[in-house]
DNA sequence: CGTGAAACGGAGCACTTGCTCCGCCTGCTC
DNA sequence: GAGCAGGCGGAGCAAGTGCTCCGTTTCACG
């Protein structure tokens, strides 16, 4: 707000300054990763191994620091996703969905900082971010399944998401055979052979 | 620790004292259920207007405090629950999966303490509690299921308290019919004859 | 009633946490 | 190499939190 200068930008004009505005996104990646977003300021300069005052210098607020980081993870996420991608409709939207649970059990804090703050939505980056990055990618594997006939027509890319939430927030506090039984059951229920009449959407593709 | 009287047990000689822990157990269940579990103690004591002398007097610490008071939530909600079972077994329990999860809604921080500390979860007894009081409910809803053939066989009743859980996350963030749609779909993954293969359960009855 | 043990209240302590301030130092430019 | 804009570090501030201390008040019993 007062600083005389305004926060570095992504592209220093010094060294020193970019390496250090390097090393303060991973630390708070790695850190957001093992212990979720209520991480202590202190604890990402100390293992960044710069000052304070770096720190502020790079990102006006903790939050901002949070978010740039959140927006890199994301990003590779969406990246390695895509990337596994075989071809086989079913098959990759039932591995993308262990994958993901896979790099959510890895990384606990990651999809409590996409979560925090979901109800008041205002100022969540995060999901922002994670929307715009792996939204289209389960957009497109809900798209080819329902093509192939085998995801139940009445299921939306939101429902995935939806879904994919809430298994990633047991993943990581159960061991894996637990999580996977009931990532089963529930694609089993994706299964156009398991449709049962369902209740309408509220939205027609909404943002919830 | 060095108080000199211990705290005070649950039947009190003095009626304030009794009438003040019954206020804090209020207001303590009010504020987690509205907030989660990192309640400010001021604020529990304000809310049951008393001071923080009385508080501590009660319980010696905040998490004894809260503890008690989950307790009791987690037995009212058993309570009810029996209360809605009707014999139809596969109606009983998709209704009280329905059930939980609205009762989550309006209390979207009980979970919350529930889950919190999972991973280590050394000391946190609100699952305990949980377990104790609506796990024995949930086995026999599953048990019933089984019976009568429409719950497929190879589903324990962890997997259903661990499938509660995740629902249990994401409903108090998103609007109803959302994680109704989510809840649907989990119900016919459900059902016998939606039944694929699965994974074996880690261990024969556990913890987890 | 009177009395004393017990409960009450809330200011205050110790600690954490997000953020700022400012003197020192570094790396870029000429 | 010299000068200096600009980055660096970390002590310190303000706000918030769990818990304690102790003078004051209240209930229950005789």
């Amino acid at each position: 707000m007062t600083s005389p200068s305004a926060a570095i930008p992504a592209a220093a004009t010094r060294s020193d300054a970019a390496r250090n505005r390097g090393r303060l996104l991973d630390a708070a990646a790695g850190l957001i990763a093992e212990r979720g977003s209520d991480v202590d300021v202190r604890e990402i300069a100390r293992r960044a191994e710069v000052g304070m005052g770096t720190l502020y210098r790079h990102f006006p607020t903790k939050e901002a620091l949070l978010d740039a980081a959140l927006e890199h993870v994301f990003t590779s996420w969406a990246d390695a996703a895509t990337a596994a991608l075989t071809g086989r409709p079913w098959d990759d939207l039932a591995r993308f969905l262990g994958d993901a649970l896979t790099r959510q059990t890895a990384s606990p804090g990651l999809l409590d900082a996409y979560c925090q703050a979901l109800p008041g939505q205002a100022g969540n980056t995060a999901r922002q971010h994670c929307r715009q990055q792996v939204g289209p990618l389960i957009a497109e594997l809900v798209r080819a399944a329902h093509a192939s006939g085998e995801l139940r027509p009445d299921l939306t890319a939101e429902d995935v998401s939806l879904l994919l939430v809430a298994l990633g927030r047991i993943a990581p506090v159960v061991p894996e055979p637990a999580w996977r039984r009931i990532l089963h059951v529930s694609l089993d229920g994706l299964r156009s052979s398991a449709a049962t009449s369902m209740p309408a959407p509220a939205r027609p593709p909404g943002d919830a």
